[in-house]
DNA sequence: TCGCGGATAAAGTCATACGATAGAAAGAGG
DNA sequence: CCTCTTTCTATCGTATGACTTTATCCGCGA
């Protein structure tokens, strides 16, 4: 199944070939049709594969094996890494997964990381926000309330509300997680897009009462109405989870 | 000044030659000897600059590109990305800060970070370990406690312990956040081993009391335990920080 | 049975060539 | 003198073939 999520930008640029391949060979790997210890296609054989240089695949499999999705090693072969090494957190890791079913436990476990992190997030930007960093949260809530629900504008506004929270941290290596709130944000919203706009509506309120406690500037408050809010978010996504695992169920019966 | 601290196993094989290049580049990046936007040394050109193939440092820069830490545009040339792009979790790039001088913000950055997320992996580790994940930490525990203070060892028992209630909470997205600890940790036994084994034996005693916690199974008592250690690890860094700038200040004075 | 050493296959490195294009320089027009 | 257009060059992207290095495998001999 393809999940028609739209891609945040990534590192790689798909307008060139090694990003295409790179590509092609993440996505194998991700979804497990390549499994863990599988031998990539030789560099001398590819030519049959995927008809491609060497030059551009070679590039590929080292911008892959930076995120830990492959190992090359002379004479053995360029294998795929055990999941144990891939980079979860990163970027492109994290779009990629969205070329792959769902994967239950995946959702739980990034729901689960944004749950540490993201009240505490909030509890600093709420210390440390500037006017600036009031503004732009101020103007991903306005995106979200003025647009359609689950349009790709509110999507947007949505994904840029969190990440402007982050950057409002002011701490550089906590910013680098907002990716991987993104990716659960977009995977939640997938899920609930289809089925109505119930959720929508309770997730704005719990987004303006965030940003309400930013402007107030008070750090636990805006820490527990985070926490809030990812927890309703994750019942209602382990909701839609349940009902498609018992649609799948019913349809193999 | 460089600073002898062990690196973890990074991803980046430094026997091959690209690898060597990547370094290179990684550490003037980092340093900021080459400033964002810096134009990086002609493909053509470093013939002259490091006499190394154009194909070795491409897949360089296509290694250092999946970090963010480069940005290659055709026909305009490779430049040095700004630090919001840098992915500063990845275990590569947290290794290539130990080669340039200590930044006191981003050490703080980092406990910043491992304050929020350690607790709440010491809850998940102390809920769910099995029986191996149990030893495992207290083989590590063992570790600290048979070696002396601060050696090669102890401090891989250290790390290993981090390791080790990380792997145990059964998240991996969350377990990649373990290079980002460990490094945390690195900096923070480096700054203190010169000093004296006072700190060691106080934080000896805050992992017993985490790994009691976790025998137990008590989430809430090992998440307040692993609060603590990470806190008085913080506090005795941030002590030993103010007094490297006291002495770069009266060196200049 | 064990260990040594060569054969071998695969990745790593190098040199070269050509294509495409962004961006600068030069030239035309006002 | 300024602006717009054209050309031109520098630089990355891709392809290819040759050679080097490394680790695995296997067979030989002790």
């Amino acid at each position: 199944m393809r999940l028609h999520v739209q891609a945040r930008p990534t590192r790689l640029n798909p307008d060139r070939l090694f990003g295409q391949v790179a590509h092609r060979l993440a996505v194998a790997i991700i979804t497990g049709a390549s499994p863990a210890g599988a031998l990539l296609p030789n560099e001398d054989d590819l030519k049959g594969e995927i008809s491609v240089s060497r030059t551009a695949y070679r590039e590929a499999v080292k911008f892959l094996s930076g995120k830990g999705l492959v190992e090359a090693k002379p004479k053995s072969g360029t294998r795929v890494a055990p999941r144990e090494a891939w980079n979860l957190l990163d970027p492109d890791v994290l779009a990629w997964h969205f070329e792959a079913d769902p994967n239950e436990k995946f959702i739980r476990d990034l729901f689960e990381l944004r749950l540490f992190v993201e009240p505490s997030a909030a509890r600093l930007a709420a210390q440390r926000r500037s006017a600036a960093d009031l503004q732009r949260v101020e103007a991903a809530y306005r995106g979200m309330v003025e647009n359609p629900p689950y349009a790709e504008r509110t999507v947007n506004a949505d994904l840029a509300f969190h990440e402007a929270i982050f950057a409002a941290t002011r701490n550089p290596p906590l910013q680098c997680l907002a990716p991987a709130v993104c990716a659960t944000i977009q995977w939640s919203l997938f899920l609930k897009a289809p089925d109505d706009r119930f959720f929508f509506t309770a997730s704005l309120i719990d987004h303006e009462r965030v940003l309400e406690a930013i402007v107030q500037r008070d750090g636990e408050l805006a820490a527990a109405r985070m926490s809030g809010l990812v927890i309703d978010s994750l019942n209602s996504t382990l909701r839609l989870l349940a009902g498609r695992a018992e649609a799948i169920a019913s349809k193999i019966a």
